[in-house]
This record gives C-alpha cells, sequence and structure tokens, in this order.
DNA sequence: GTGCCTCGTATTGTCAGACAACCCGCCTGT
DNA sequence: ACAGGCGGGTTGTCTGACAATACGAGGCAC
C-alpha cells in the first residue's frame, strides 16, 4: 500500500507521516487501544526511511495520540488523552472532515463558558491597539457580508479574528495562548454557525455591541454582550442550552450584572 | 564540555537532552533570538549520538521553544512563542528554581478569572465521583496539615489535586485538559503560598466551603467560595489585586452575586 | 572601485544499516 | 505440571553518508 507521501515537499517528511496518520486515527481506521503498524511496516507503506517514520511517530506521541513502548510496539490513545490544546491538534480536528461531534460540543460549551469571562477581563485591559484588531475584523466582517458567506469563508475568518482579538485583550499568556491554540476549533464553530444562519445583519450588530462595551472598559456590559453573543451562535447551532448542562450556567450572572448596581451595566 | 547525560537511564535520551536545553534556554545561557550551538557541537557536549541530538532538538522545536532552518542552524525563541500549554513546558517551569515572575502572575491570574466560573460549571456538572475525588483530597489535606508543610509537598500536592477535581467537575474536555496542563504550574502557585502561611486552618476552611458549595448544585455560591479561595492565596503570595489589571475583574462579580437573588449565596 | 556571479562551507533533513534493550510466546528439561 | 531458557519481534540508539539549502568569500567583468 503505497501511500507516496513525497509529493508534497514544502513540509518536513516527519510532520507530513504524522497527518497522514492522524487522520487515519480520526477516520477510525486504527480505534483507540488497537497497535498502530510496527515502524517496518510505516517505512514500507509510505516509503521513506525509518528516521522521518520515527520523526512522525515521536510528533505524535508527544501530544498524547499514540503511545510507544519498547519490544511491544505502537497503540493508540483514547481521544481523551490527545492533548487536545496544542496547534497541531487542532489543526487536525479542524481539517478533518466529520470532526466528533462530542468535540465540538466540548469547544463551543466553553467558548460560552468563557467568553464571556474574556470580555470582561478585556474590558479592563484591552488597550488601542486590541481595539484597532476588533475594529478592523468588524469592518472586515461586514465588507464581506455582502457576498455569499456560503462560497468562501472570509466572513468566517474575520469573525474568528475578532474573538481572538478579544483573547488577545485579556492581556494575559495564558488567554492568549488559548486563543491561538482553539484558533483552528474556533474556525470550525463558527462556519458551521455562519452557514445556517440567514441574517448576518444581527451577528455583525451583536459583535459591535461588544467591541463598544470593551471600548468603553464596562466589565459587566461586556460579559453581557459577549453572553449575547454565544446565545445566537447557540440558536445558530441548533444547541439548545440547557442540553448540555453548561451553557446555563452563566445566565445568572448577566442577570445579575443587570440586576447589580456596580457597573454601568447598560 | 562533557555534560555527560547518560546517568540517568529510565528516561529516552532524546527527552533528557530537551529538559537539558530547555533549562538553559530558561536560565538565559541562550537568549532569544540567539543561535543554539549546531547538532554536532551538542553531540559532542552531551556524549550521545545525533539521533539522539535530534530528538530532544524536535520536541523543543515542536512546542515552540526553538525554530530550525535548513543550512542556517537552531535559534531561540521568544518567550512569549512558547507553547506554555504543553505539559512538558509547564513541568519545565515548575522545574526551574526561578520561573520567570511574570509568568507565575499570568498563571495565576488566569487561576483568579478562571476558577470562580470553572467553580460555578462543577456546581452545575459535577456528579458523585467528583463530589469523592473532591473530598477525598481535602481529607488527606487536613491529615497532612499537622506536620511540617515546607518539609514535604504533601499537603500542596493535596491540595493541587482539590482544584483539578473541580476542573475535572466541569465535565468538559477543554477544562479538564487546561487543568491536567496546569497542574505543574498550579503546584508551583500553590506551594509558594502554602509556604508563607502560618494558618493552615483558615485555607482549609475556605476549600470546604468550596466543596461544600458544588455539592449543593450552587453555581453563585461555589463561585463565591471559590473567589474567597483566590484571595486567600493572593493574600499569601503577597499580590496585591489591582496591580496587574486582570484580578479585580471577577470581584464585582462575587459582589453581585451577594447583593443579587437568584442562588443562597452563603 | 564596484557590482555580480560562482563556488565552497556550514547546517539541517533524509537515508541506510546495524546493534542494544526489552517484551512476549514457545519450547524444552526436570 | 512447572520453571527456565531461547528466539523472534519491536522500539531505542549509534554510525556513516548523501541531499537540500543558506550564507559568505573570492574572483571576475566593467
Amino acid at each position: 500500500m503505497k501511500q507516496s507521501i513525497s509529493a508534497n515537499k514544502d513540509q518536513p517528511l516527519g510532520d507530513q507521516i504524522a497527518e497522514a496518520l492522524g487522520h487515519e486515527l480520526l477516520s477510525g481506521t486504527y480505534r483507540p487501544g488497537d497497535a498502530l503498524p510496527t515502524e517496518m511496516e510505516l517505512v514500507e507503506s509510505f516509503g521513506v526511511s525509518r528516521a522521518s517514520v520515527r520523526s512522525g511517530l515521536q510528533a505524535l506521541a508527544s501530544r498524547g495520540i499514540i503511545e510507544r513502548f519498547v519490544g511491544q510496539g505502537t497503540i493508540a490513545q483514547d481521544f481523551r488523552d490527545w492533548n487536545i490544546l496544542d496547534p497541531m491538534v487542532t489543526g487536525l480536528l479542524a481539517d478533518h472532515a466529520s470532526p466528533h461531534p462530542d468535540l465540538v460540543r466540548s469547544i463551543f460549551e466553553f467558548r460560552y463558558s468563557a467568553e464571556p469571562l474574556v470580555a470582561a477581563l478585556a474590558a479592563r485591559n484591552a488597550r488601542a491597539r486590541d481595539l484597532v484588531a476588533m475594529e478592523d475584523a468588524i469592518d472586515d466582517m461586514a465588507r464581506c457580508s455582502s457576498r455569499d458567506v456560503a462560497a468562501d469563508d472570509s466572513f468566517t475568518e474575520h469573525d474568528v479574528s475578532f474573538h481572538v482579538a478579544i483573547y488577545r485583550g485579556t492581556h494575559n499568556a495564558i488567554w492568549r495562548h488559548l486563543a491561538h491554540i482553539l484558533r483552528p476549533a474556533i474556525t470550525l464553530v463558527v462556519r458551521r454557525s455562519n452557514e445556517t444562519t440567514e441574517e448576518l445583519r444581527e451577528t455583525l450588530a451583536r459583535h459591535r455591541a461588544l467591541m463598544e462595551a470593551i471600548r468603553m472598559r464596562d466589565p459587566a456590559a461586556a460579559y453581557d454582550a459577549a453572553l449575547a453573543v454565544m446565545r445566537l451562535t447557540a440558536g445558530e447551532l441548533d444547541i439548545a442550552p440547557g442540553t448540555t448542562g453548561a451553557p446555563e450556567i452563566p445566565d445568572p450572572m448577566g442577570a445579575l450584572f443587570r440586576a447589580g448596581g456596580t457597573g454601568a451595566a447598560r
């Protein structure tokens, strides 16, 4: 079974091996717990040297995708053990045609719970440059909204850039890295969401409101606005809040913000 | 300069090379942007084969710690580019004697902002098994509190286990992985905190209150209790909330929870 | 003197082959 | 029946070589 990786030469062979095997693992060719082919078998099937095969396997092992034992072989790890906070892993998942629905749900749940908080932090800490990034992203979204959304991903891309800009606006290393790492995963969710929506103006308006709250340094309003954006996305994704349990948590917080009396919550 | 890695044999050579070079990078032996020794020079200095050296370098490159160019060599990346959400990187940072204070601050800021939310999510989603893990961790903490804390890390270890159990209680893949990945980093913060505190009973009591709120499925109370724990830790770490800007964000939320009327907040 | 071209050197990427360390199942001897 | 040795199989490490690329020195034409 000659897969002949060597067609593409702009990437190290080991990375291409890792990517190919990663897709096979995602496709279910090898189930968790199964033994993968030995290094020599992979050498034959891919038509590369053992050094390159080992390079690819090491890349997968360092991310918890596989585990290797001297004298025993290589086994596929359970998906729970995958280091899903690694850029390569998230890229792999985003590229895959049919990502595990559980994972899409997990990612959206995380965003639903975290992004309001992130927006509140950004409202406190964002600097002028961060606002510029957000504004540019929104302007680009508006410019693309006239065209057919399903045709190209430019609208989705700028949508994602906007959300990433908010994470960066927290000026915290961990939140910033989270945005960078989850970027492919966020793209996945946002693309799906934008594919099913029929009205982009609403999306655009909510994003603008969120940016305005951050600009006004109003954490409570930013929390609320981000929650509204996420609710809209949830509707487009056809995810009923409460199905999973997690998404409804931030709701009382938003309600409390409206009721409470610290910040000027609208 | 024979560093003679081969003393420890219970770990692959490549990983030992990576760890040694990682510590050198953290120590400032090579500054970001500098060129690292060539593979052949490392072969001589470590006394291992080029294959092992390459294995170690690849492990570092895959985590954004170094970047390699054909025909040019290897350069040290800026710390901002490090994939700090990788277990090996966080382990490296935790092992290092004097981790960058900026990073410790970032990690604590992140926890300060996120853990109240995580606690609220756990209050919604935690199952009986998660409560068992929390209770066991607290019992172990209580058992260790009689001994000298500075002497051994058992108290700290169980403290960290408690926090990790809360993350797991969210039943969300991303939060769960975050806890796993940040475990060494959390240990770093908790150990420092526990070293400087003189009264462990207070720490224990607040942890118990947090667990009780989660047990009672009261997100608002859990949010509040977690905030109290984090404030205590901040005090022990001698971090004035507001110094960095980020930590003060959750405070108004806590205030709103106390003022608001959804859950039985304490 | 200056600018361009070429070639050599240095470095990482890839290949090939071999041995070492280790695990497992089989087989033999008691 | 059971214990121990033994051999095949797999990953880890070593060695040596060549390929691909980048940079700089040197020569050459103008």
